[in-house]
DNA sequence: AAAACGGGGAT
DNA sequence: ATCCCAGTTTT
């Protein structure tokens, strides 16, 4: 069977229009994977120089699996959902055990890795290997929810959209494809369509946005950052967060929940400080809910401190490479600096 | 089926 | 200020 008018369109159009100069368009498995990980979630132009760090830190998967977690996430603060670093680095690891060092070639074996979904597994394996795998990202999501006029949410929309992804493939090209359906996501039918350059206008059936949905109010929530220092403010105090949850691994300030706290915490932490006045509230957005961080200097008195270096506490100098802390706290340090 | 996950950029 | 993004995992 000939491929159909959508892919056929869709490729023409992406000679002419398409983005053929990104860093990650070779077919280096290893640099097609690191990247997808990173595009989760992200846009291009915020995973560029992460991308870039990246592959000059850790040119192949053997030496990222080598690697300890603490420089992995270092190189990933700034850039959001840890888990990925976490699983990436994890998977490195799974790559050289149990497969050898050698990248699979199958779309199960992918999926099978942490932190790899049947659309990251898609985008790998048609871009690394030509492998006719559909992907559901979501530029492709929306360029196949318009095209076919489907409305709604769920897990029925969901698959009604993977099955038309996977019946416009084209029987060769599939690496060319896979980069026009998301080219043309974010370059032409974006979140406002640009309809009048589209070559799919033809036969789209897209009329026109359904209404907005009322937005729902974040829920506000409040913590305290204690910036415990010591050596006249020259070092900081870092504790590392648990491997689990919101910035899991990173590293970060002693926190509570409110300023009455403060010398509660620091009795737990073996800390005996001069706890100073409170600096301005920083707030911080997230995805479900927003956080207003009250920040807190503690002047560590000589010879008092038993929070011992560690694994999990670390005096941070000013001036020494940045560890992985999450963006709010390094906003928070700079501003102590 | 729904919630959780982070932060930058566009509008 | 709000929306959106080369989605997956956990509950």
């Amino acid at each position: 069977m000939a491929d159909d008018a959508f892919a056929r369109t869709l490729l023409a159009w992406h000679a002419r229009h398409g983005r053929h100069d990104l860093p990650w368009q070779t077919p280096d498995p290893y640099k097609r994977w690191l990247a997808e990980v990173m595009l989760q979630q992200t846009t291009v132009a915020a995973a560029i120089p992460y991308f870039t760090r990246f592959t000059e830190r850790f040119p192949d998967v053997a030496t990222l699996a080598a690697a300890s977690l603490d420089d992995v996430l270092a190189l990933w603060a700034g850039l959001g959902y840890y888990a990925r670093a976490r699983n990436l680095h994890a998977s490195a690891r799974l790559i050289m055990t149990r497969h050898g060092g050698a990248f699979p070639r199958t779309l199960a074996a992918w999926t099978a890795l942490p932190g790899i979904g049947p659309s990251t597994a898609g985008a790998i394996v048609a871009f690394a290997f030509g492998v006719r795998a559909p992907i559901l990202d979501a530029n492709a999501r929306r360029v196949l929810r318009r095209f076919h006029g489907i409305e709604g949410q769920g897990t029925l929309v969901t698959q009604r959209l993977w099955e038309h992804a996977r019946a416009h493939l084209p029987r060769t090209r599939i690496a060319a494809y896979t980069q026009a359906i998301m080219d043309l996501g974010a370059l032409v039918c974006r979140a406002r369509p640009n309809c009048p350059v589209c070559p799919l206008a033809a036969t789209c059936a897209f009329e026109g946005e359904a209404p907005a949905v009322s937005a729902r109010t974040r829920p506000e929530r409040q913590a305290v950052m204690m910036l415990v220092h010591r050596r006249r403010g020259r070092e900081v105090l870092l504790l590392r967060r648990p491997p689990k949850g919101i910035w899991g691994g990173l590293w970060s300030l002693p926190e509570c929940a409110v300023l009455s706290d403060v010398p509660t915490r620091l009795t737990e932490l073996g800390i005996d400080g001069l706890v100073g006045a409170p600096g301005t509230p920083l707030r911080h957005v997230f995805t479900h809910f927003a956080l207003t961080i009250t920040p807190v200097p503690v002047a560590l008195r000589p010879r008092s401190c038993r929070a011992r270096a560690n694994g999990d506490i670390m005096w941070h100098p000013g001036g020494a490479p940045a560890p992985g802390v999450p963006a709010p706290v390094k906003r928070l340090l700079n501003q102590f600096w």
